[in-house]
DNA sequence: GTCTATAATGGGATAGAC
DNA sequence: GTCTATCCCATTATAGAC
């Protein structure tokens, strides 16, 4: 949204067309990483896939390396509405929103489960991104059940942070079953049957 | 186990040694493709560890595909006892205790964490191997926690097949998370603490 | 900004001597 | 069984013409 406002209100300035480009490589690169991760996808298929040469491409990115962080980056805005503190929205309602809007949009979640995994072998670019992400989750998470806890809606002897944790971690692990066997699996009701487990009901019809 | 009683039965049998060699490179193999993945791992590599040329390592193992599946076919023996179906032990005690036994044995959280993930790219010789074992898994914990609602041991409400998927999504998740902030997760913690809230305390101690 | 050409490196796999 | 030598292919990245 933010990138194409700048083409319309800044059509005719020097970088609009560069910028488009830039997005044209972006989305062909989030396809190859997804679809073949990090080491097993070569610029020369990003750049076909966004209809020019590979030294071209490297006009617009140095390195791999920089074409990987930009996708990462750029994940995050697709996606964003996957946070919880966007809205006065529910929490268990929020996550699966989010779940349900991250099936339809195609590669998110393979580009996510595949990039993840990877990033946690040696030298990988990802490594920190994905390691700050989860820090980041668990905190924000932590803090919405410590407020459900505060509301007496946490089921007792239930640790906020390690609910959080284990949220985060079953969201993960319910995509990467449902990304092998997608009839088998159904992350959204993972998702809302644990949170059942774990939310009390309240009189609040937004908790 | 296996593979040393037949060193022992038959030492001076034409295969001794080879199977030795055999279980060098699988070794070998194992910690590379765990530090670095399928794809970024090199058969260089897994031949510099085992100490012998990269040729020499393709007469045991014809190709890297073959290195491959081998190596996830040792690691069902490695990591056996992993299995909810070998003694009459509870599910929860068995879960935990096979999660801690894995963190113990270098490379196997790694291994099986990085390749899942990658097997679900495009053409990776991983992936049915992953799906089956996904499917066991499931089967497998589903019939113990339909046994346990059987016994009314199951929280109301509680789907078996639901729980089954789910407690293998959130174990592959915190040993994910795991891996990138080990002092911010705590792998078992987080299984009991579902096993807790999903299973109900009964008279028999071995529930 | 875009391309061709190419450098520089590394990959998996094969042939064949010993 | 083990090695050297090599093939053939792909990769990322750079140089430089246009």
């Amino acid at each position: 949204m933010t990138t194409k406002d700048v083409g319309r209100t800044a059509k005719r300035g020097p970088y609009a067309k560069s910028e488009e480009r830039r997005q044209t490589i972006l989305d062909a690169a989030h396809a190859v990483f997804a679809a073949r991760g990090y080491r097993g996808g070569s610029l020369q298929e990003v750049a076909d896939r966004a209809g020019m040469s590979q030294t071209s491409l490297l006009h617009y990115f140095p390195s791999k390396r920089d074409l990987l962080m930009s996708v990462l980056e750029r994940r995050d805005e697709i996606t964003s509405g996957a946070f919880p503190d966007d809205m006065e929205e529910g929490l268990a309602d929020s996550v699966i929103r989010t779940a349900l809007h991250n099936e339809d949009i195609p590669g998110v979640i393979e580009l996510y489960t595949v990039l993840c995994a990877e990033s946690v072998t040696d030298e990988h670019p990802g490594r920190d991104y994905f390691t700050e992400r989860y820090g980041r989750l668990r905190a924000s998470y932590g803090r919405r059940f410590a407020e459900l806890a505060a509301e007496g809606r946490l089921r007792p002897g239930v640790d906020p942070d390690q609910a959080a944790t284990s949220l985060v971690a079953l969201w993960d692990g319910l995509q990467t079953q449902w990304l092998l066997a997608p009839d088998q699996v159904d992350v959204a009701k993972g998702l809302r049957g644990y949170l059942n487990l774990v939310i009390l009901p309240g009189t609040d019809p937004t908790g």
